[in-house]
DNA sequence: CGCCGGGGGTTGTACGTATAACGTGGAACT
DNA sequence: AGTTCCACGTTATACGTACAACCCCCGGCG
């Protein structure tokens, strides 16, 4: 007997929930007008007064609908799955947060992802084996994890992630955009030798950022001296700009273009070991806009990523895909925040 | 008619998901069998041909469980729902990557939750109205947003909170060691006029801070030259300690006590815009332990805080919780990470 | 030879909800 | 007076699963 009602070791105190049959008991109707009454279906169909003692009813027992019965019934769940590679970063967590907003407004749930990998070590059957999910939201994945998803043939969406033969609604930042303004920034204040240190990460955002910087470049006079990749890490940021700064002559940059603001974090830490002074001896740039850029001293001149905005956008894309209206693919504009890491060129000391 | 096939817009594609009937079908047994087999309740119950039988069609069909369904069943989600008070802080970021590592191992699903005010502006009915949930691990939480969580009647477990007349699981960390490990580490480099940042958050891990400060200098010949509460941030940690450091004579304390590497952050600001280098004339310590500890120039001397074994802790202590093994408190220990941030003070020019 | 036992299943039911399909009493119209 | 029709509900059912309770057949034993 598995549904003997707990009054055993937790007392009676624990009130087994009331279902929409006490509500109808308590109200002296049947189950079905109360269902209609709370889920809004009624007009025209119950009275006024009716409802109004259904509700009355609900109100004083405490009613909860069992969300799980609901999702059975209705063979929908009400909640979207967010996958982030990592979730120590800022980044995403304003992502989840905008996600979650716009899921609270349209009585949806967020289960977040952490990135398959770790959580668990088998990527195996997904999460969505787990929990019951209406659809995926899914954050600079790379290709084969996205596979692993679309497996499931749940309504996807993709945030941040290559638009072209995705088969998927996409919500996307101007990335290039963003790098074409760091470079013509760095261009304006007299730099003609930058460096960039990409992130070591096989994702489209990244592989964006350097094409965009390619092409900023060409016809400028301005000139890509150098490039070193990094793992995505403040520790690894510093390697990589360490070994960029301690070339000489020519080939030594005078400004340093970092995909992350972690990476010019490292960068800046970099530049202080080797006596190079911020911005006065070297400009350095970065992306996101994290809490670290003004915690930095001097502050970060970075490319602000409008995180929540883009778990907005991709939650509300969701909804539309779920309501069957396809989504064209949306691409969000970025800002570039001046701030004290970059300044004019050292003079040709 | 709410189920007819989805064999229209979206296609024939868009097969119908198998259930257990369809399995029982395909491997020529009925649905109860199936439900024996892959619940692993089937020993001596069902001959391992049929078993085996049973299970190449699961997999074939590539079914799985409808867990709405399951849950309605059994009445679990096997779903905990973590409440965090911001999730923009890798502090969390962390408490949930444990959490969700050791729920993962238990077949159980994490939703995060980032404190209700973030999402709806009404604190209302709380958010397991929504999900279907087992259980709730709770986190640094404001008394009166307990109350609202504890009214929902489900099992609790509370990190990183006040362990006295709660009547739940609590996992806690050793603040108060935290804090005299780092009073201790600057006495012992000489130093004896301090001054405190308190977090201006009215929560029990801040409120130990102070206690535990004031204890830890009682007797010692240190003395706490100021107290300055900030907010949560950079920007008030650094115009808090702007503020602590103007003072002059034996008011300006040579060392500061953040109760947060972002406060701690703050003040590294602070000090240099004021002219003071840090360590030579001022010692700073945090708390955390976050990525910005390093990115910082000096390294912040701070308190680790376990943070991914804090969720790990938590969603154990739960899951004892739910197979009705009441838990005791637990207290994990803390370390002080020493760096470049903490120096012996400036000699008395 | 009749009865027991147990291995190997099956049938039936309940979880709580949403909604299609079906009354039902009475006012209004023909 | 009979028919229509509507306002107001109710009854019945299905969603997919887990498991209690039953069933049947066959070998062994008294």
């Amino acid at each position: 007997m598995p549904r003997t009602r707990q009054d055993g070791p937790t007392g009676p105190s624990e009130r087994a929930r009331p279902t929409s049959r006490d509500v109808a008991r308590h109200a002296g109707v049947s189950q079905a007008t109360v269902s209609l009454v709370l889920g809004e279906k009624w007009h025209g169909r119950v009275s006024v007064r009716t409802a109004e003692t259904v509700r009355t009813a609900a109100h004083q027992l405490g009613y909860r609908p069992n969300l799980a019965a609901r999702s059975l019934r209705l063979g929908r769940t009400r909640t979207a799955l967010l996958v982030v590679p990592v979730l120590n970063s800022d980044f995403f967590a304003h992502v989840h947060t905008g996600a979650a907003r716009v899921a609270a407004e349209h009585d949806f749930g967020i289960v977040l992802y952490p990135s398959p990998e770790v959580v668990s070590p088998t990527p195996g059957p997904f999460h969505s084996a787990r929990s019951a999910l209406d659809g995926v939201i899914a954050s600079s994945m790379a290709p084969e994890a996205l596979a692993v998803l679309r497996g499931d043939g749940l309504p996807l969406v993709m945030l941040d992630s290559d638009p072209r033969g995705a088969q998927a609604a996409t919500v996307n930042l101007d990335i290039a955009d963003g790098m074409r303004r760091a470079v013509r920034h760095l261009l304006d204040l007299g730099h003609r030798r930058l460096a960039h240190i990409p992130a070591a990460v096989d994702s489209w955002t990244f592989a964006v950022r350097a094409r965009a910087l390619a092409e900023a470049l060409t016809g400028t006079g301005g000139a890509l001296v150098r490039t070193e990749p990094a793992a995505l890490s403040v520790a690894d940021g510093l390697r990589a700009a360490t070994r960029v700064l301690s070339a000489t002559g020519p080939d030594r940059p005078t400004a340093l273009i970092c995909d992350d603001d972690l990476l010019a974090a490292g960068a800046c830490k970099a530049a202080r070991r080797l006596g190079l002074r911020v911005p006065t001896d070297l400009s350095v740039t970065g992306f996101d806009d994290l809490d670290l850029a003004t915690a930095l001293e001097p502050e970060l001149t970075t490319v602000r990523l409008p995180a929540e905005d883009v778990g907005a956008a991709g939650m509300r894309a969701l909804l539309s895909v779920l309501e069957g209206r396809s989504t064209a693919t949306e691409v969000l504009p970025v800002t570039l925040i001046p701030r004290g890491s970059t300044g004019p060129p050292p003079g040709p000391s």
